[in-house]
DNA sequence: TCTTGACTTAGAGCGCGCTCAAACTCGTAG
DNA sequence: CTACGAGTTTGAGCGCGCTCTAAGTCAAGA
């Protein structure tokens, strides 16, 4: 599988491919006798995990460190272990964050909606002619 | 309040938070007469809020349209509201995709686990003497 | 044979969100 | 009076993770 078709397929562009072999997460790919990489689709499988670091908010270099424990093979799987077990303790955490802000924005949102609750039932004080078209909005609201 | 009490208050940085001041974040501060800002306790409010959206992923772009819209004050309210609530459908989002995340990297660490089973109860089938010493590592583990 | 287009390399550039530096002004304590 | 520390401004610099450029190679199709 050539650079274009292996960038389809993972989603990453071959810019990216080249760049990451470069730092060293993605492992060097075999050339063919134009100097062309070729790759084997096995390697997908691995992108695709690196995805789900990154995505999870793992910086380079510890994904980097991980990489180097994967190339050295076995004997390193404790290592590895803890590694992702620390990272998935930390992912926890930012999800228990992110659902804290989530209460944070109900409240305010939900104060947003009285306010206009409280706009609605105004109007319907006014005689039928004053009340506000639908959908009007203050003049600097342009 | 001077900046520098504001700042441990809020836990930004003096620096962040001119510069929070130069994009427009944070409204323009008061001086005292010799070019001081002066600030309203009132706007920690304020600063921790933008905390939720940054803690949340906000880009400052974003978080300018939400400062715009509230020096503007009365009038966006319905805009305010619903620039959040895009926002939280984005948050919301991310958590299902952490969440996701989170059950691979536990099919990840299972693997890892079942491996180390695995030699632990292979090492137990070997006689006394020739049992690795608790705590060894392969020699390439360093 | 010529052209096209996908590939190669090394290295420069970019957008984000700060973070720091330089040169200066004040107000207060010793 | 002097020295210090905390503040001021403008603008440069940084770390991250790409993203793009330039100049060149190569193979296949018209």
């Amino acid at each position: 599988m050539k650079i274009g078709e292996l960038a389809k397929r993972s989603g990453l562009t071959a810019h990216t491919i080249r760049y990451y072999e470069r730092i060293g997460l993605l492992p060097y790919a075999d050339r063919d006798r134009s100097s062309r990489r070729d790759y084997d689709p096995s390697i997908l499988v691995w992108i695709e995990f690196l995805g789900r670091l990154k995505t999870t908010g793992m910086p380079i270099r510890d994904m980097l460190l991980y990489a180097e424990l994967r190339d050295r093979g076995s004997g390193t799987e404790a290592e590895r272990r803890a590694l992702l077990e620390r990272h998935r303790e930390s992912v926890r955490a930012r999800v228990d964050e992110l659902n804290a802000c989530l209460l944070v924005l109900d409240t305010k949102i939900g104060g947003y909606a009285e306010t206009e609750q409280r706009m609605k039932d105004y109007d319907a004080t006014l005689p039928e002619r004053r009340r506000k078209p639908v959908g009007a909005r203050s003049a600097r609201t342009r």
